[in-house]
DNA sequence: AGCAAAAAGCCAACCTGATTGTTTGTTATC
DNA sequence: GATAACAAACAATCAGGTTGGCTTTTTGCT
């Protein structure tokens, strides 16, 4: 149940021959676009054309690397799982135990990670699968996968909690909630202050969940 | 800033003449099956084609009514927000002062209408108004005319809050986030129980920050 | 009141543009 | 020579919107 396990094949390794390292450097390329497209089109806009454009290479080319757009998205939701919860780890690492545990600075860490383009491409897909049935069969079981894998490794991150398992889960699930709901209502709430305070409030609630403040 | 002001119009009248009342509920009609569709199968994957088909009419027939997808989209968008807010409202209201300030039942009230279609439908809109520009420029200044509206009209709903405004928007803000935020997750989340607890929990942080127990 | 014109509700066929996946061909690498 | 990377053209499908026509209701004029 470790990260490193789902590191996305096929993409890492340093191929020995020419051919290898060009289809790495290719298939990266139409990742990237792809997080792009999917981050200001939406899922419904994101279409092959697009994806081939911006990544600056031409149809048929793409879809020898992902013979079905499915196949694409598919790797699209692998990779850009890994990428925000490898960069959020390490920059959770970065805090010293007193910004961690006393300052709840993992709050804000969190927050930026939902901001990125990785979260917005992941993000795209999970309220595409809520409709799109196809697109549903291949993420829910990953979203799944992922969820349990983030939990585990999260919880490595914050050896605080571990005394108490039931508050850690209570705690992610609403950290997760609050923050997602947040940043789905950021535009209509025009007000910035506001949406800081309740960032504050979350984490107010989340630390005095911790210390039992506020047993469920 | 009331809900009166936004009833959709042309949908209540008791027309008096035949052809006004047959336009009428043909637009509900129509309104109802751009729902299910909405629902089921999400902005994207919402045709012309298939909401005449469910709404048992013709595509032209629909077209003569609503003459662009956006138009019809704008009205869904009204129809929802005044349905569900109506529902809503007229469910706090059959509460008694007990069950509203003690037990904060209105949490689970308003939980049970993020699962109503008609939410369904005005989330799909939501999330597809983040990508798509043309829907983005009907959502966006709707949506903020709604909050303000719902704001108000929940503010009286509860009066018990009205000596805290601030204490208000905070819990607002807070509730919203956090039950929406939850209604993404529901379906990666298969532990029941745990969803349950995670609204308990919320409630309980509303009731605090009420009591003042949880300033910002 | 009677009747013709106008308008409303409705339908079917058509047109244009876009998207996906397939097929065929070309060049460079193994 | 076989295979991989890539490109371009093709076919099938499907979207939204327009046009013309049909039936019924409403309106206005005598």
């Amino acid at each position: 149940m470790a990260l490193a396990q789902l590191e996305p094949e096929g993409l890492d390794a340093e191929g020995q021959n020419w051919q290898q390292r060009k289809s790495i450097q290719t298939r990266l390329a139409i990742l990237e676009a792809a997080i792009d497209c999917l981050q200001e089109h939406g899922f419904a806009r994101t279409t092959t054309q697009l994806i081939a454009q911006m990544a600056g290479i031409s149809r048929g080319a793409m879809l020898h690397h992902y013979a079905t757009k499915q196949e694409l998205i598919a790797s699209v939701l692998e990779y850009t799982f890994f990428k925000r919860m490898e960069n959020f780890l390490a920059a959770i690492r970065t805090l010293s135990e007193d910004e961690r545990v006393d300052r709840n600075a993992g709050i804000e860490i969190y927050w930026e990670s939902l901001l990125t383009r990785e979260f917005g491409a992941y993000l795209e897909l999970m309220v595409a699968a809520r409709t799109d049935s196809e697109l549903r069969e291949v993420f829910l079981p990953k979203a799944r996968h992922y969820e349990r894998i983030e939990r585990a490794e999260v919880a490595r991150a914050f050896p605080e909690w571990q005394d108490d398992p039931d508050a850690y889960d209570l705690a992610m699930d609403f950290c997760i909630s609050a923050m997602q709901g947040l940043l789905f209502n950021r535009e209509i709430w025009e007000d910035r202050d506001r949406r800081i305070r309740l960032r504050r409030f979350i984490s107010t609630a989340i630390v005095m969940l911790r210390s039992g403040a506020l047993a469920a």
